[in-house]
DNA sequence: GCGATCAGGT
DNA sequence: CACACCTGATCGC
């Protein structure tokens, strides 16, 4: 359960996920999916009353979020008052204080977070630096590396803070079966039952919350039965959701609850009365979706688990596993990482001294320069190393990198000036994770993982992380990036290593895994005629698609998703799975459907902040009539000038006067002898370029 | 009668 | 095991 407090150190003057206390006085509200405990004080008097008083107020989500809240009367109050914001939209809005008219602009990215319809991460950027909350999430291994708006100029952007979904942050919770897996069992158990007779049928135990809509719509695709519910108006406008649902009873899938159904359930009846089909007795077993974790070292077994004669447990998990989390914090590699759960059973401190060493200011407690030996090493370990030279100067990435950006105004101080600003908010910064020291907690990290062979390569790459390298890198980029956007780069080089170093820990590397496609599997029955929201929006789709989680592939014992399966949704992406490209790749009716807004256009609004930024939001919200218009008119959009290598990462390392720019040529051949891990000349480049 | 909180359940 | 609820009891307004 969310513990977070509602507001971030960095801008104190907007509030997500929490209502109440004193997130009554905030500028501007954000929703980051349709979760109760991410709601509190969301319908309360006081807040209406607020609402009442107010001009501006607004709160901001996503389409399908907007959709699922507005379904409940209880929320009607705030119809007026949302306002969508498309997914991987930078969007800008306005914080204005009303009292004052004091106002500050604030850049906001909506990235799907994968925990349920509609669920998202926040990403904003503004004067005080770019912070990403991210809600609650699941995200396999890898997926942070493939969304294109965390990057920025070739690398990831220089986040200074992540509001980290921390639930399954614990050892402990080292290793949860991906979506594919538990799908592929809760399918496999399902086929071997409801295909005996029409009389055989499933319950499907779940809880009231979005998020099994995948589990109901697969089931549904793959039987042809649709999947008795409750209720579901609330997907009126998401047909590739609505299709698969239905509240005719006669169906073998049911997912239909009661407050007595496990009661009723003894006596084979199901939660929504029945007991028979044709005056036949209907045979039913009941499979309770939960978690299921496993350590690091346990091989993993059944994602299926009998618990009654007809009663089944299957593995599901809205959350990301501790290794799941880790691979992203330490690809994102923020200034800071503040929990946003503390898992029972565990305390804040054990959390954060987990978070620590992910951040970068622990890593600046490593030497600053790492021997090539490391670089090596880590390259060493990645098995697929062709897939790593298709990065190279193929695209892999985040499409924008490409922008070309005669980027002069690196610097802005008024980034540098963010750090002072926290400073003087003492009251309002929570403590810092990253900020603590990091030598003391290492040693500790060490011990979690010390009996392991593996280990040891994990706890190298804990002392000597590749982003700590990143960072060095960071400076040693910068001039090249301001020279041309064409020039290989760092990034493309050991962006994978991150992946790779977490992959050999694992023991269970993977070749497919990079080349995943992104988890929407896009237009799966869209048909092009609808107004609808597209359940790509929801941030899950409808459908499964594995990707990174791959990894965990061998070491399962269970049957996955066909790979052609799989590969046939890869098809619709490249091979790093830019959602955007995606897009742009699809029909015009789809691209009207799911993509209002043209996102091949980048438009530069302040020029601080990289490549999209679309303007100002703060209007009447759209009508949740037929078509949800996107609000945020693309005014303004220009070409982004210096974009990419904006981020403040750039400004901290302004770039030496006197250091001159690499040759393309060159610096291409610094790179490869430096991925092949050959030391040579670079020592005396390297030294050049970081000289600063 | 409503909301907030807690305990207990699934 | 946990999650995201739900119900019911109690308290305060």
């Amino acid at each position: 359960m969310s513990s977070f407090e509602g507001q971030m150190a960095e801008y104190p003057t907007i509030s997500i996920d929490r209502f109440d206390r004193e997130n009554l006085k905030a500028r501007a509200y954000f929703l980051s999916h349709c979760h109760k405990d991410h709601m509190k004080g969301l319908r309360a008097p006081t807040l209406k009353r607020r609402l009442e008083c107010s001009l501006k107020v607004c709160l901001y989500c996503s389409p399908v979020t907007k959709e699922l809240l507005l379904t409940s009367p209880k929320y009607k109050f705030w119809e007026k008052r949302i306002i969508s914001i498309e997914i991987e939209t930078p969007t800008q809005i306005s914080l204005v204080d009303e009292a004052s008219g004091e106002k500050e602009e604030i850049v906001v990215t909506l990235l799907p977070a994968g925990h349920c319809p509609g669920s998202v991460m926040f990403l904003f950027q503004g004067n005080n630096g770019t912070v990403l909350y991210t809600g609650d999430f699941r995200l396999a291994k890898g997926e942070a590396a493939r969304m294109e708006l965390l990057h920025s100029g070739g690398r990831v952007k220089d986040i200074q803070s992540v509001y980290l979904d921390t639930t399954f942050c614990d050892p402990r919770f080292y290793q949860i079966p991906s979506r594919g897996e538990c799908l592929s069992g809760i399918l496999e158990l399902v086929r071997s039952w409801i295909t005996r007779s029409p009389c055989h049928v499933v319950w499907l135990n779940c809880k009231a919350a979005y998020g099994y809509e995948y589990l109901f719509t697969n089931l549904s695709e793959e039987f042809g039965v649709q999947v008795h519910v409750d209720k579901l108006d609330m997907f009126r406008n998401m047909p590739d959701i609505l299709h698969h649902l239905t509240t005719d009873r006669s169906t073998q899938i049911h997912a239909c609850r009661h407050p007595k159904a496990e009661e009723y359930f003894q006596w084979n009846r199901l939660p929504c009365g029945i007991t028979s089909k044709n005056r036949i007795p209907l045979r039913t077993i009941s499979i309770k979706p939960s978690t299921m974790w496993f350590g690091e070292r346990t091989r993993k077994t059944d994602v299926i688990v009998r618990t009654g004669e007809s009663s089944y447990r299957a593995c599901f998990s809205f959350h990301s596993s501790y290794s799941e989390i880790k691979d992203f914090l330490s690809y994102i590699c923020p200034v800071n990482a503040y929990p946003n759960v503390i898992p029972v059973g565990t305390t804040v401190d054990k959390v954060i001294e987990i978070l620590k060493p992910l951040c970068r200011s622990s890593q600046s407690t490593t030497p600053k320069y790492k021997p090539l030996g490391k670089l090596k090493k880590a390259r060493t370990l990645y098995q697929d190393s062709e897939e790593d030279d298709d990065d190279l100067f193929d695209d892999p990435l985040p499409v924008p990198l490409r922008h070309k950006v005669p980027n002069q105004q690196i610097v802005h101080p008024e980034v540098f000036s963010m750090t002072a600003a926290l400073e003087n908010q003492p009251g309002k910064l929570r403590q810092s994770t990253g900020c603590y020291n990091a030598e003391s907690m290492q040693s500790s990290l060490v011990a979690n993982f010390v009996d392991c062979e593996e280990s040891n390569s994990e706890s190298e790459e804990e002392l000597e992380n590749p982003a700590s390298l990143q960072e060095d890198l960071s400076s040693v980029t910068l001039p090249q990036q301001k020279a041309d956007g064409d020039v290989p780069q760092w990034e493309v080089f050991f962006k994978r290593t991150d992946e790779v170093t977490d992959e050999s820990l694992e023991n269970c590397p993977s070749s497919t895994e990079a080349g995943g496609s992104q988890s929407p599997k896009l237009f799966s029955d869209s048909d092009g005629e609808s107004t609808h929201i597209s359940s790509q929006t929801s941030s899950q789709s409808t459908h499964i698609t594995e990707q990174g989680s791959q990894g965990w592939d061998s070491q399962s014992d269970t049957v996955l998703l066909s790979s052609q399966e799989k590969n046939g949704d890869v098809t619709s992406s490249n091979k790093a799975g830019c959602r955007p490209r995606i897009k742009e790749t699809i029909p015009a009716s789809h691209m009207e459907q799911n993509a209002l807004c043209p996102k091949d256009t980048h438009s530069d609004l302040k020029s601080r902040h990289q490549d999209v930024t679309v303007v100002p939001t703060v209007e009447e919200p759209t009508t949740l009539s037929g078509r949800e218009h996107i609000p945020q008119e693309k005014s303004q959009l220009n070409l982004s000038t210096n974009a990419d290598s904006q981020s403040s990462s750039d400004f901290e390392i302004p770039s030496t006067p006197e250091a001159e720019l690499p040759q393309r040529e060159h610096l291409r051949y610094l790179y490869e002898k430096l991925a092949t891990g050959e030391s040579i000349v670079v020592e005396k480049k390297k030294c050049s370029l970081l000289d600063t």
